[in-house]
Formats: structure tokens, sequence, C-alpha cells
DNA sequence: AACAATTTTGCATACGTATTCAAAAATCAA
DNA sequence: TTGATTTTTGAATACGTATGCAAAATTGTT
């Protein structure tokens, strides 16, 4: 049979005062005496009184709760993300509510989940907004983040790292290490990512008067770097370094090269990006750009948050900067 | 300025109808006319109404959330795992609060951070619940499953694969394939992961004559492999197979013993468990024991929701059948 | 002791929805 | 057409909490 459930009225009988005493004895800056409060606690510990957030929720109008849009959960690099997003927003008091996305867009449906629960803000990973959605968002007081994603529309506020700058980086560290024949394997086209992380390559290497490359698409997946990089060797063997624009897919683009007897770094360099943790595992030891996960996350947060009252804002898109780790998949060829 | 949200007595008045009518125009199973529902449902669409599920929540107390507590969420079994339970609950039409654990023990805060937003129920995975977060749960109403971890007092349902039963035939396997000296590398101890498969593992030994083996904690992690695979060969330079009770600490495992210039599985095999994406990645190409992730979610799910409505009935504890994904690291010694 | 100032507390109410109950409307059968 | 039956609909209410407002209580000053 089940329980009745416990609220401030029961614990406001026990305790002799008024309900709204119980709900001053749960809030900070409330007036209400010392005395009192201890003898409201003491009265909800005894009965296992907890506070209805939902019905607090219809009150405030403040459901406490953060809604993540995560896509492509599977890769290591969102997890990090994740873990990093709950870490900072539960210290500030806020709850997550999940929801795995699958489109490059998000969609109608999760857009009115979120707008169901009143959710105080909204965290989109590795996918982007229609104007529709913008509009319903706005609409309902709801302040949204990009994260590692940006349109140029000037309707959202977005968290990115300095994927041009990195990947011109990228690309006069290959040259600069004596690499000549270089090629890029992409994510999914069009991606804010894989455009400026191929535009910054690309910035670079026209520096150094190489005006073409060799590009594949590997999807930003395991599959997709191997292949990418079987088709770049089919279309050209004397190639000496891949840049390629996550990590997974450079896993990929490793193990490729491995089976057909190609070394890496000695035959042929591999470059990743992300630095995720299997970066770092001794089989791939990857060279690789660092996402700026920590300060990212921060950024989001902060710049959600100063939103959360629906003020109306000029959208900023925040790029921040990363830095290169150098492990043992690139090879010193001067 | 804030848009002043738009209710269901906004689009009863548009409408020429009542609230009470708004809210069967929004429900199934409602007593409404056709033509009246068809003009409400345009009214809502024209003024952007969106019910509220915080309101709803309060008046049929049933929240429509199911929190998610997780640990671990770096290892990529967990990713899988979340995206698995997130496709089919919210095929059920509910909503998944996300709790990032730290603790092998679910935590006072995240119990009671759960029964505030009245979720619907809660899975648990790689952690337990203490007999005092039982009781909080069962006095909510909240119904509570276990995942992959499971405790002998009868207090909790769980849902796991057959560890023993995986443990043994793994067992049995490498023997079979000519392996005479065995190790273990196992997760944190005391963990029913880490019992079970161990337990197994030593019940096939024993059927052979073999009763002890070396053992050593791989926090189930990809560090903790790679040193307790360093401190197994310090013991003995002689083992021939390694039984790791997860792929992340096999990854860690094979990537020391390459280290050391011993070949996978040539000199020593290595076997993990969970069969995560990467093992099938060819620098791994790991052997490894394939966990029913989706047979487990299903399990989970049905358990839970058979017990939302907080009916007590004794607690249950499935064990699934996984099964032998075999690639490329045990050798085949006969 | 009396009065002023401040703090504490309870009453009343609202938040937005779902649902009970009964009235109104619609439908059906004789 | 009338009466019986069924369906639809609106009024009223409750869900559990937070808070405005004013009364009550407490504290401080003269």
């Amino acid at each position: 049979m089940k329980n009745k459930k416990v609220t401030a009225m029961d614990v406001a009988r026990l305790a002799g005062v008024s309900q709204s005493s119980v709900s001053r004895a749960f809030s900070e800056n409330s007036s209400i005496s010392i005395k009192k409060k201890k003898i409201i606690l003491e009265a909800a510990e005894q009965l296992g009184y907890q506070p209805n957030a939902i019905a607090r929720g219809l009150i405030t109008n403040q459901s406490r709760i953060i809604g993540i849009v995560m896509r492509n959960i599977q890769n290591p690099f969102f997890p990090e993300v994740l873990d990093r997003f709950y870490s900072r927003l539960s210290e500030k008091g806020y709850h997550v509510m999940f929801i795995n996305s699958q489109n490059n867009e998000i969609q109608e449906e999760e857009v009115s989940h979120l707008i169901e629960y009143s959710v105080e803000g909204a965290i989109i990973t590795d996918a982007l907004l229609t104007s529709s959605a913008v509009q319903k968002f706005t609409r309902n007081g709801i302040s949204v983040v990009l994260f590692n994603r940006y349109v140029n529309d000037s309707l959202s506020n977005a968290v990115v790292c300095d994927n041009f700058a990195a990947g011109k980086k990228i690309g006069h560290y290959l040259i600069e290490k004596g690499h000549e024949n270089l090629a890029f394997i992409s994510g999914p086209v069009n991606t804010s990512t894989t455009v400026d992380r191929r535009n910054g390559f690309q910035s670079a290497l026209a520096e150094h008067g190489i005006t073409s490359f060799l590009k594949e698409n590997g999807l930003y997946s395991y599959r997709g770097g191997y292949i990418a990089a079987q088709r770049l060797l089919e279309q050209d063997k004397d190639i000496d370094a891949i840049f390629c624009s996550n990590d997974i897919s450079a896993f990929g683009a490793i193990d490729y090269l491995r089976k057909q007897g190609i070394r890496v770094p000695e035959d042929i360099s591999i470059i990743g990006f992300d630095n995720v943790a299997m970066a770092d595992w001794s089989s791939y030891a990857l060279t690789t750009w660092h996402q700026p996960i920590d300060e990212m996350v921060d950024s989001s947060i902060e710049l959600l948050l100063n939103n959360v009252n629906g003020e109306v804002r000029s959208p900023e898109i925040q790029r921040l900067e990363g830095h290169l780790v150098e492990r043992g998949s690139v090879m010193d060829r001067r």
C-alpha cells in the first residue's frame, strides 16, 4: 500500500507552526527565528519530509533544471563534457535533464520537452538550432548556449574552441616538422568544427605555398577515419601527414595504416583533435590538439546563467584557445 | 522584457471554451468533441502554448521523469548504457534526469534530489544503495533498480550480466586454448562484478586442478590495468593468459605488455569483459565477453515500471547471459 | 511603563493543470 | 414529439509550495 506523501502541512502540525513557517525553514534568506527553525527541521527529519520541487517550481517558476542535449554520447569526448557540465551545474544547485539527440538540428519534440519542464537553460552540444527552435526558447524565456558548434545567424550564444587558429597552428606544426604532402580527414561537411579546422589548416599551408591538399570525410568516427585513410592512400601514396579533425577518426586512420604495414609516424604522421583519454594510451600515443573543455564548460554556464532571466542580449560566440599535445604520432622529419 | 507565459487559460479564451476543455484536448482518452479539439489545438498553435509539465506533475503526481544515477561516465561502457536507457525510456514517454555519481554508494543528497523531483523511478548504475536510501525511496513510492551491480540484502531489484557463468566460461575457454598459467585482473574488490567474475573463473580453473592464480586490482581503469599487468609480470614471468574483468583495464594491460616487448597474444593472451566499441579496433582486436546491454536495459526498465506504483514485491536479481566475442588477443596454443 | 521600531509569523492567495461532478447538449428510440 | 440515454462541457476544486501583507510578538529607547 502506497504511503501517504508527507507534506509541509504535516510538518507544520507536528511542529506547531504554520505551513508558511515550514517553507521558510527550508529556504535561505527567510525571516524565521532560530528556535522555531530548529523545531521545524527536527519535525521534518522525524516525518521524513522532503520538499516537493515540482510544487516549488510551479510557484517560483524556477525548475532548477538545465537541459543538456547531447549527440554522439559514445564519442569519448562527450562523456567528458557531460561529466564537467554535471559537476559545475550541481555545484550551482542545478539538476540535469539529459536528452540524447540523433540529428544535426535539435528536433521540435526535444524543444517541446525542454519547454514543458520549464528548464532554466539548455546546453546544445554538437547540434544546431532551427530559427523556429530559437523562437520557441526565446518566447519561453529559456536561455540556450550551443557548445562546440555555432552558426553565423546571430541568434544563438555559442562557445567553441578556436578551431580556425588551432587548424592553422596544426598546419604550421606539421610543416615545421618537415612534412610536405599533407592531407585532411574531416568530420561531417558544413559543420562549423569541420569548416573552421580545415580553413585554418588551409590558411597555414597557403602561407607555405601549398595550395591544395587531399580531403576525405571521416564522419568523426573510427570507421569513418579508417575508410577515409584508405581513400586518401588510394589517391596518393606519398602522403606524409594526415590531420584528422577529431581523435576518434585519427584512431581509425592509424589502424588502417597499420593494417597496411604503414608505420605511424615513421611513414605517415597522424595528428588528431580533442585529446580524449585514449589519445594518451601507448598503443596510439596520439599527438593531438587539446580542447579546453573546462574553460568551455565554464564559459557556457556563465553565458547560460547570465541569460536565464530571459534578457535579450546580442548573441555572442566565444572562441577559446586550446593547445598542442605532442606524443608519438607525428614524426620530426627535419 | 520577458514574455508572459501562455497558459491553458489563454488558449481557452481564444478558442471560446473552458480551461478544462483545453486540458482535455491535450490528453489522451479524454471526452471531447472532434470539432472542439481541432479549434483548441489551432488556438494553441497560434499562441505557442506548451502544456506545463510541472503543473501537470503536481496534479497527477506523475513527473514522467526517470532518474539515472551513473558512475564512471568516461568508461565507454556507460555511455552505451546511457544511450540505450535513453532510447527505451523516451519511447515510453519518460524523460531522464541524469546524476553523475562519484561514490560506491549513492549519496543522501542524490537520493534527496530524486525524491524532490518525484521521479517515477531510478536506475542506479555501478553503485549501491544504503539501507537508509532504500527506505527513503520506498517511503516515497519510488521504484529503484540496480544496473550491473547487486547486493544480497534482498532489498533492491537488480539486473546484471550472469558474471559467474561468464567467468567460468572464460576460464574453460582459456584452458581449452592451451593456457596453463593464468592470472586475473579485477575491478575494485568486493564489488559484485569483480567477485562473481573471479569466482566463476576460479570455479573453472578448479575443475582443471588449478587451485590458485595471481590476482591484481586493475580498478576497472586503463592505468589500473597497466599497473596490474606490471605487478603480475613482476610476480611471475611465465603467465600465459590474463583475464581482465573489464575491457578498459584489458587495454591498459595490453599496452603495458607491448611496452615490454611482450607480444599479445603470442606471448601472453588477454581477454576482457564488456565488449565496448574499441574492443573491435584493430590495434586491440580484443577477445572479450559481450555484456547483453540491450536485454539488461529492457529488463531493468520492465522491472522498474512494474514497480512504479510502489507495490511492495520481493526484490529480485535478474542475471542475463552474455557471450564470448573472439578477436585476436587470445592465442590458440593447442 | 509607554511608545516606537523591528522582527516574526500566519492567513490568504496564486501558480497551471487534471479531474470530479453535475449541468447542458446531443443523440436515439418509441 | 417526447422521453430516455449518452456524451460533452464548464465550474469548482485540489495538488504543495512560496510569498505578500498585515497582525502579533519582540526588542529597544525614553
